[in-house]
This record gives structure tokens, sequence and C-alpha cells, in this order.
DNA sequence: GACAGCGCATTGCA
DNA sequence: TGCAATGCGC
DNA sequence: GTCAG
């Protein structure tokens, strides 16, 4: 019996079902690869027999309607019929009116930290309650990506993240993120310890080889179809030998080993832990565990004192903010701003903008047309807007951002700060952007990613002589600014680089 | 041999 | 105190 | 670790 499912988690909501009906769904599923669980809230899927969402919403947890999918039962023996597994979408259980909003997808991005409940007590401090590791749920990947895409040739993806189409979640992505897990471990020094990483030598290779895994991951990132034979991943850019026969263990066991071996690793666990304080990079977060034998954050938080305030806060700040939550704390720093000088208008930058459903911090680019290069109002209204969220009580800490220094002297500002809405305690990590109004969409460009896709859109005008910058476009001959119209926003950028348009949402060219 | 490239903060050394 | 080197973030 | 020169 083909295994049709791939060990999805599924839930039945029982209303309308006889004790003998469930038998019988447990046992097709099971036969043909699913799971049948008793808790709703740790299902990839949740099967029922209801037809609208009111009834549902007496049956099953108002949140979980809202963050798992619930799909009619005919899905299932859909799928069974046609040995496949569907497009769960047009089963989705219909809205009971027409102009309720219609259920988004995906609703989730990963499986772990929001399942967390936010603001709980914190003994999530310590590397065995964290899971630094994504994995994103099988039923998610189904539903980011209906098998209708094309195939190609793998040896014609282009070879820059700029020109390719990556979306936020793709078909190959557990196999990516399997991937990915040894990249951040060779990213991290391997299992060297910060002794013999200071004896230099070896560190730099390890950096290399992360970089090396990032581009493979990248590359399968854009690649529209499962990938099912190492013959047809080889071909690939990016992937050689060596990842070549990683990508074979994973096709034939469904893992590597090496990746499940990592993700159990205390002493990698805990440096990943460490690095999700804004400042602590793989070499603090190593000296912290190997040096000063730090454990747990508190630890850290001891070790260096300028770190306390965010592991005070370090639960709100891992609790990933929802879609919806991200343009109501950019109204709320445009309004403010409109009452220092109005006439401000911003782009929301980051995760957001390239379509995730939750995001680790906000970016805004604001800029005001009537704000060009040579005005040094700029800087005094971030000031005034700082100060201003400060005698609000709305702002916690300012995690960096100074006046000084040439990024300003180009009339480009930038606060990293901590905040929480009026009214409420949680704290949100806030990129603050002001640019003059000639480079603006230069800027939304640099600051909406990803990592990837800007690595590549530099290498890209590199190789046209030109220099790419959040700070504008220039001529590597002589440094000469390259002029791009605001007025037709940020087509023109790309136009300015000779590139295709590639939608914000299709640059996630990062895990 | 190259791998993006720059600004900001901290540290260490003269 | 000034300046270079290093780490970090995007 | 992969690619290009």
């Amino acid at each position: 019996m083909p295994n049709i499912l791939g060990y999805l988690k599924i839930y039945i909501i029982p209303t309308k079902y006889s004790p003998s009906d469930i038998r019988q769904l447990s046992a097709e599923l099971t036969i043909h690869g699913g799971q049948l669980i008793d808790h709703p809230e740790r299902a990839d899927i949740i099967l029922t027999r209801l037809m609208g969402r009111k009834r549902l919403a007496l049956a099953l947890d108002p949140t979980l309607i809202d963050s798992k999918i619930v799909v009619l039962d005919r899905w299932l023996a859909d799928c069974i019929a046609h040995e496949a597994l569907l497009d769960h979408r047009p089963y989705l259980v219909p809205p009971d009116h027409s102009s309720q909003p219609t259920h988004k997808w995906p609703r989730k991005q990963t499986a772990s930290p929001s399942t967390r409940p936010p603001n709980q007590h914190n003994n999530t401090r310590s590397p065995s309650d964290h899971n630094p590791f994504k994995t994103t749920s099988p039923a998610l990947i189904l539903a980011s990506f209906p098998a209708t895409e094309k195939s190609i040739e793998p040896s014609t993806l282009p070879r820059l993240a700029c020109c390719r189409k990556s979306p936020s979640i793709c078909i190959n992505q557990l196999l990516i993120e399997e991937l990915d897990v040894i990249r951040v471990w060779k990213e991290n020094g391997e299992d060297d310890t910060l002794e013999s990483d200071l004896n230099q030598a070896g560190k730099k290779d390890d950096e290399k080889h992360a970089l090396a895994y990032s581009r493979a991951c990248s590359a399968l990132k854009a690649y529209p179809t499962k990938i099912c034979s190492v013959s047809e991943a080889q071909v690939i850019p990016f992937i050689g030998p060596k990842i070549a026969l990683q990508i074979g263990e994973y096709l034939s066991t469904g893992q590597i080993k090496l990746s499940q071996t990592l993700r159990t690793s205390v002493r990698l666990r805990s440096i990943l832990l460490f690095q999700t304080l804004h400042g602590v990079g793989s070499r603090l977060s190593r000296e912290f565990y190997d040096i000063h034998d730090c454990r747990t954050l508190e630890d850290v938080a001891n070790a260096r004192p300028s770190l306390k305030v965010q592991v005070t806060y370090w639960s709100d700040l891992q609790t990933p903010i929802p879609r919806y939550e991200v343009p109501l704390i950019a109204k709320f720093l445009s309004d403010e701003l409109e009452m220092i000088s109005p006439g401000c208008i911003h782009t929301i930058c980051g995760s957001y903008r390239r379509g995730r459903e939750y995001s680790n911090d906000v970016d805004i680019v604001f800029t005001y047309p009537a704000m060009n290069r040579s005005s040094k109002v700029s800087s005094q209204v971030l000031d005034q807007l700082v100060d201003r969220l400060r005698t609000l009580s709305a702002l916690t800490d300012i995690l960096s951002g100074s006046s000084i220094g040439s990024n300003a002297l180009r009339g480009l500002h930038q606060r990293f700060i901590m905040m929480s809405l009026p009214r409420q305690t949680r704290q949100i990590r806030v990129d603050i952007i002001f640019a003059p109004y000639e480079i603006y969409w230069v800027c939304v460009v640099g600051w909406t990613g990803s990592t990837m896709f800007e690595r590549d859109i530099r290498k890209h005008a590199n190789g046209l002589n030109l220099k790419f910058a959040s700070h504008g476009i220039s001529r590597l001959s002589d440094g000469s600014e390259i002029a791009v119209s605001q007025e037709k926003g940020e087509p023109a950028v790309f136009e300015a680089l000779g590139l295709e348009w590639i939608e914000p949402t299709e640059r996630n060219a990062d895990v």
C-alpha cells in the first residue's frame, strides 16, 4: 500500500461520526501512512464533517480553527481514491458568511515556537526547552506548493538568487531544513571549542562550508518540483558530490543522520540559544559556553550585564509576531511621526514584506518626499521620534543606532529598538530606517532581503560594474551615482540593475 | 582563489 | 586618547 | 563545499 499521507498527523473531530465510522477512518488513514492522534493541537491537519465555521467553533478550540488546517473529510477519501496527497485547499471548511474573510493560508510558519503561549512563566531559558531548529509541517508544505508546478531542467536554474523565484515555503522544504542544520553547525565551527578555534586554521573553512550549504539550500528553494533522485539533485547549481550524498541519504531514509544527531546536541542548542540575543553571534556564544561555562540565558546575562534587558524580555522577543500585528506597529510609529512632522511615507520591509505569516522583528523604511540627502532634518526627526516613544513609555531599549557615523553623513539613519505598543507589555524588536527620498526604493530593496537575495544582487551588480548598497547604486569605476526614479517605485531599482522583476514574496532565498 | 559588503559597537593595543 | 581589528547585523 | 579561471 503506498504511503500517500507521508506520516501526517491527523485529528478527527468526532462530531457527526459514530464510533465505528471513526474506527473505519482510522484504519484507512493508517494504512495509507497517516497517524491518527488524540489532540488537535498536535495535528498537521484536522478532518471534520461539519460544514460551517460556526458549527466548527462549537466543536474545536477557536484558536485552532485559525491556526490549523481544517478540511472536510472528503479530502481523505479523495486522496485515497487518487492515491495522492491532494491539495487541501478546495476542501477547507467554508465560512458561514461570505462577508467574512476567507481562510488564509498558510497560517503557520513554523511548528515549534508559536505553539508556546506568549508570556508564560519563563522557564524556557535553558537549552533543553529551546528548539532552535525549524520543522515545517508536511501539510503546510503541501498547502504552500500545490502539485501544479511545471518541472524545469535542473541545470537551467539561474545561478543568482536575485534571478530566481523563491517562495516562503517550498516543495523540498523538509530536505532544506535538514541541510540547514548542517549549515548552522558549520557556521558555529563544527565541534571546535573556542580555544582550538582561536588557534586559527580550521574555522575559516567551516564558514566557507556554511556558505556552500546556504547556496545549495537557496538553489533548492527555487526548484519547483520535488526532488526524486540523486541524479536529479546533482545537476542543480551548487549541489556537488558531498551535498548530493546527503540528499541521497535523505531520499532513502527520510532524514540525514548527521542532522538528527546535531539537533540533539546540547552544546549546539545552547550556543544557538545564546544567539537569539541581539549582538551575540557564533563567536561570543561559544565564548560564553566554553570559557564562561554559561548554560542558560541567566548565566549569559550575568556574564554580560548589557544583555540583561534582552534576557528579561526574552520570551516576548521569541514569540513570533503574527502578520496582522505588523501594520499596527507601523501605523503607531507613522502616526507619532506625523505629529512631529507631517507628510511621511513608509514601507514595511523584512520578512513581513516577503509574505511571511510570522515575523521575528519589524523593519520599516521611512522617508519624506521633501527630504533630500543634504537636509539634516531626518536625523533630528528620528531623534524626536525616539524621544517621543520614550515619553510614551513605549521605548524599552535601544539596541543599536547612533546619530554619528558615516551612514548618517549619507543621509541614511537607523535605530534598532525594543518597544511595546501603548497599553501593551509585549516587547517587539523594530528596525527604523530613515532614507532620503532619492534612495527610498533602493533602501526598500535593501531592507526587504532575504540575505541570499541581497548577496546575489550585489554580485549581479558587480558584474555590470555597478555597486549596489542601501544608500544608492553607483558605478564601480568612478563611484558616480546612478539616479533611480523614485516615482516609478521599486521596479525602477530592478530596471536600473538590469534585473527581471521579482515579487517581494518570491525573494525568500534563505531557508 | 572567491565566496557581499558596509555600518555600528566593542575591544585591545600603542 | 586615538586608531585598528574584530564581531555582529542586515 | 562548490564553482570558475
